[in-house]
DNA sequence: TTATGGATCTTCT
DNA sequence: GAAGATCCATAAA
């Protein structure tokens, strides 16, 4: 995929833009420090027909980014102790995002291993919760465009073509759990299990 | 105003 | 494999 691709691609049905996503570079500039990792691992979450999603039923405060413009940041805070980040996808007012799930390490991996207090390379960024953590990923990115930022940001790295893409049900989800819109990048070993 | 449970990770057994 | 950590948006009252 070339730079100028991306606007397009995401203009594709969510699950589409999930799987193109995959072998894209993540990138975080925070406090001078650039960290980055190519995206392996994806779920697509569709407000208006999906129960697990955080904008199904209504738009609210808490999910008024996912039904912003597509390119668009959404990170959210789970469990008391985490963030999660997602990237917009459909037309404005949808309501759909994929979340980033795993990431396998390119730069500033020393930083990482601060912010993470880990060396292992594998358990830098293998969750969503984990790779929030090494990019530096919290309130400040809600709503930034990813496709302009410098703060977080998005670009094509590596292209990988269906029969390196496995999907399977979402994780730790309690409704629609019967959807197959997790994807990954098969055999890398770095996504989440 | 209060109660509830969640798109998780780590540590312990 | 199971539990604890610990915040906050949402729904119910």
């Amino acid at each position: 995929m070339k730079k100028n691709q991306l606007k397009s691609l995401l203009r594709e049905s969510t699950l589409d833009v999930a799987r193109g996503l995959l072998g894209c570079r993540l990138i975080t500039r925070v406090h001078g420090a650039e960290t980055s990792g190519m995206i392996v691992e994806v779920e697509g979450y569709h407000g208006t027909l999906d129960e697990a999603a955080h904008s199904f039923g209504r738009r609210t405060r808490r999910n008024d980014i996912m039904f912003g413009r597509p390119g668009f940041c959404y990170v959210y805070f789970i469990y008391g102790m985490h963030y999660c980040a997602n990237i917009v996808t459909e037309e404005e007012g949808t309501g759909a995002a994929v979340l980033f799930r795993a990431l396998e390490p390119l730069t500033g991996i020393e930083e990482m291993q601060k912010r993470r207090g880990l060396t292992e390379p594998k358990k830098l960024c293998s969750g969503p919760a984990k790779l929030c953590e090494a990019l530096a990923i919290d309130r400040q990115m809600l709503g930034e465009d990813m496709l302009s930022s410098q703060l977080i940001s998005i670009e094509p790295y590596t292209d990988f073509d269906d029969s390196h893409i496995g999907k399977s049900k979402r994780i730790g989800i309690s409704k629609a759990q019967h959807l197959e819109w997790r994807f990954f990048v098969r055999g890398n070993g770095f996504v989440s299990r």
